[in-house]
DNA sequence: CATCTATATACGTCATTAGGAATATAGTCA
DNA sequence: TGACTATATTCCTAATGACGTATATAGATG
């Protein structure tokens, strides 16, 4: 993995909230938008721009892309996410964005396999309620048709 | 200082090897130029760069300006550099930037304030051999000329 | 002062990128 | 099958960046 590829993917706040944010865990689309407040397709396309680059893998589950940092990192993607995750640590955006995933990882039971990693996990509690973040995509479609 | 400019210094392979340098010593921009054999523009811009977003400082000593890591440095600033550091340990490329350095540093006395720190030392030491690089442009002219 | 040295800047070009609007796609569910 | 949900892609525009060529500037020196 190049180094300043890695760095590219860092010099965008999105991306580094991103980052910051799969570092706790797995998330899909609609819980990134939640959390950080900003339009789909924005997410969206940070993310292809961070999958292209190896930075991110994506899984789907049933309507939901999954996103999480790669199963195998190399050391330098390993030890500057550990820095960035160092840096952030007085900035108020990054902490609200933890405290923001926090309550998703309360409330939220959709899609399973972010919160529940076995299948026998996802088979003993079922179905549940579905991502907080429900609705979102086609509220701002509405708004956007008036 | 913000985070995400920090990381925009840092995605450019040149700017890398630059900062990589500046972490063992100040250096003007003839001995950047002989240990990364990129053309004098080429680095000049980019020290113009990473000056502009506060990265480096630089400060004129006859005709050499002699650019260093800022005296002042922020947290992220200072754990990114060193986050580098550690990443590009197995580079060819750095590794060999560091030895061409350590060339310049034995046989290299001008200009003299990089090499001793103090007027009284630079006093002492008195006139000394040019730096390794001299003439290097004016080759570089010459080459073009024809 | 004229010339030389080291460095900086201006200008032009090409590539990349961020972002939005609109639309497409893939999977779900009644 | 058709409507719906979540996500991706396409198209457009404006901004930024990298690099080279040519030229400008600041200080040194004979």
């Amino acid at each position: 993995m190049d180094l300043v590829q890695i760095y590219q993917c860092f010099c965008d706040r999105t991306r580094l909230r991103i980052l910051h944010l799969l570092i706790q865990s797995p998330l899909c689309v609609c819980h990134l938008q939640t959390i950080l407040g900003e339009p789909q397709v924005k997410i969206s396309k940070h993310l292809a721009y961070l999958r292209a680059r190896g930075m991110v893998e994506a899984e789907r589950d049933r309507n939901w892309m999954i996103y999480s940092l790669p199963r195998k990192r190399a050391p330098e993607f390993e030890a500057s996410v550990r820095c960035l995750q160092d840096c952030v640590r007085s900035d108020r955006t990054f902490a609200r964005d933890l405290k923001k995933l926090a309550v998703i990882q309360r409330d939220c039971c959709e899609p399973a396999t972010i919160f529940h990693k076995s299948r026998r996990d996802r088979r003993r509690y079922g179905k549940a309620e579905r991502p907080v973040a429900k609705g979102q995509n086609r509220i701002a479609k509405l708004a956007r048709k008036r």
